[in-house]
DNA sequence: AATGAATGAGCATTCATTCAT
DNA sequence: AATGAATGAATGCTCATTCAT
């Protein structure tokens, strides 16, 4: 009995607290996605509480009912951007068996993401962002890649140097200065000669059109708060 | 004739003057030799002045006798450092005509510094080092190299970006791990095949010894102090 | 309705709002009174933030959430004090219409409370205290008094430095070593003589009681902290 | 015989003792006189050793040769200043019997040196300069003055009290602006009309021209530093 | 959950003073 | 006696974090 008089009040509680949590959820992302502007602009050292939260448009104590400290903010935001990273990408090189097709396309596309979007752009190069979950299908398809003989590099180590060493010097340069359109297809060019693949192959290889992705940050929401 | 009686005088004041400013660079030189150290150890942002001049063995005051701010040091310490790479760099490949062995030797040099001079690897690692007179001498060659067909790339910032990039990650390598002695001339194999030199010449280029530079950091002279 | 639902939340945060704001504005007040005291017993030169923190019983960041120098702590302070001072004369001499009645009023008005309050009185003298409305009024009061030939004086430059150098050479003294009662009284006369008054109407404005003012520190409401 | 041998190298020594001495105490006035431009222009409380230091054109270490701490060199400035003060006011009233002229001609002076000397003038209101020698004396004539019925006032401290009130407020007002060649006397003329000397015997001790004071601060050496 | 005032440890900076030359 | 580099205690200031509402 009592049970059915609550069944009601539970089903309101629910609701609060369902409605609550998804607040608590959007609060937190809004903070997470300031942050990767703030970062990007003035890298992970400089920006000071007041920054993260003015960008936000949150208040100092709500910082702190998401986040224990500004690590954990710059950790969180972090993840996420991994997270839709490889959504975005394995998405895409999902469907390729050919490991050095899978690396090729993920460069292509990681390359152009980093032309369009200044931001991403910006914040890989100054938070030296690293994924481990990229490096570890990285670091597979480039084995995978060296294993077949369709590339050959002394090690797979020097494999991966050469392409994250590469791509990161890329997008500093597209933080510096405007590229042409050509110019990410052209590092992956470089990249594929440097790992021997032949020119006919990597002429095919960037022939496809790069897959349109729809970019890894969300579009902001119209906000009541502007 | 008042001369003469003066003269013991003014010995004595530019002998004063000339031992203090002898004294006032060695204190200079201390720190910044100390603040190489530590910004390898712990990069440019997290240090505080406490660390260096505990790390110089100076006091507090002494500091801002010398630097106005944690920034300046670090300008004068990547200066300083620059001046001593370009001097040992510039001494062995001064020798040489060929731009493409001139960058290739020039690469073999750094790399393998890098790789004996931990302190030197990380710092260039942790602090972004950028030397605009390597950067400058890296460019020309790079350039005579593609104007004379020895190298081939789309574009001498495309060349550029790839030597950068790859060595930059390589130091970062080196900074984590233990390499293997040919590391550093494996990094330049497959720099100079994505600049799509022959094996042969490759072969050849890497042949020669590395040159043995005596290091970038000069030896702690036996000091009083210490 | 939405907004029936809102109303409870928004009537929160205007609560929230208010109260915070009231808190500051009474920490920022008790920052104020505490460097009174301190002004008054050190002087504005000596003291350190320490030292009005430690008066005021407040962290030293809540100093810089209100303050940026101690400068600005100094020119609040006398802000405040003068605001005091202003409505405490004003409301005594406010009725009447004799310039140099207002003005003789005022000075006796001003030496009692020096004498009744040392803290007023040290902070006058030690921060070279300068009231800009004070001021106003009596080179009002002077010059209406020269015109109407009440007063005589070379100018009105003068008589104003007569009165205000004259005072505060009194306060100096009472801040030094007690005064008998009538020493405001007679400080006062002797202006009124530099100024020509006649001895009986001297008399006359030294015969009525000076009114009682409260003080222009505001006696501290008891707190819950202290 | 020896001492005969001895006499020249004596006198050579006296000589060089003499010689020492005498740069010594040359030194250490420049070092005063520098002083007392600086505080006259920003205060006691304000200035660093390092302006100090500046304006004599002396080394750090040599200020310390000479001053134990700044607040010794405020004080030896301060004695310098109050004896050249007595030496040029007395050697003018010293001739006068009358206190009231003694002390009327002292005023005469002490504002007209004010008004030709800003350095002497600024130094005085921003350092608070007291010299208890100028007091005793000042108050030994008003006190003769009042006993004598040549002055009235309720007390020889209120006599003290204005004077020296009203003369430190006109140097404020000389120090922040140009004022009339006849402003000084008309100081003097509202004093003794608060003392209560009639206008004829007033008019009669200002009719005498103000002797020319040679000033107090020495005329500057020619120096073959500056 | 959100707010923002208050906190205080940590760090930067100044500057009087010392001392070797 | 004069010099100026070196010293370090004293002080200013910032900013991550807490907490009452």
């Amino acid at each position: 009995m009592p049970q059915l008089r609550k069944l009601p009040a539970r089903k309101a509680a629910d609701h609060r607290t369902r409605v609550g949590r998804e607040r608590r959820a959007r609060t937190r992302q809004r903070i997470i996605e300031a942050a990767l502007g703030v970062i990007a602009e003035r890298g992970p050292d400089v920006p000071v509480i007041e920054d993260f939260i003015q960008a936000a448009g949150v208040a100092r104590g709500t910082f702190y009912n998401h986040f224990e400290t500004t690590g954990e903010l710059l950790t969180a935001t972090s993840s996420w951007l991994e997270d839709a990273l490889i959504d975005s990408i394995e998405s895409v090189i999902g469907v390729f068996d050919d490991p050095v097709r899978r690396a090729a396309t993920g460069m292509r596309l990681w390359l152009h993401l980093a032309r369009q979007d200044p931001v991403f752009c910006a914040f890989v190069v100054r938070s030296r962002f690293r994924s481990a979950s990229v490096e570890r299908t990285l670091a597979l398809d480039l084995g995978a890649g060296l294993r077949s003989g369709r590339l050959t590099a002394p090690s797979v180590e020097l494999a991966r140097d050469l392409v994250v060493g590469m791509i990161r010097e890329a997008q500093a340069r597209m933080m510096a200065t405007r590229v042409p359109a050509t110019y990410p297809d052209d590092v992956v060019r470089m990249i594929l000669r440097a790992l021997r693949v032949d020119e006919r192959r990597i002429a095919a290889l960037l022939a496809a059109p790069v897959p349109s992705v729809v970019g890894v940050r969300p579009s902001r929401a119209p906000s009541s708060r502007a």
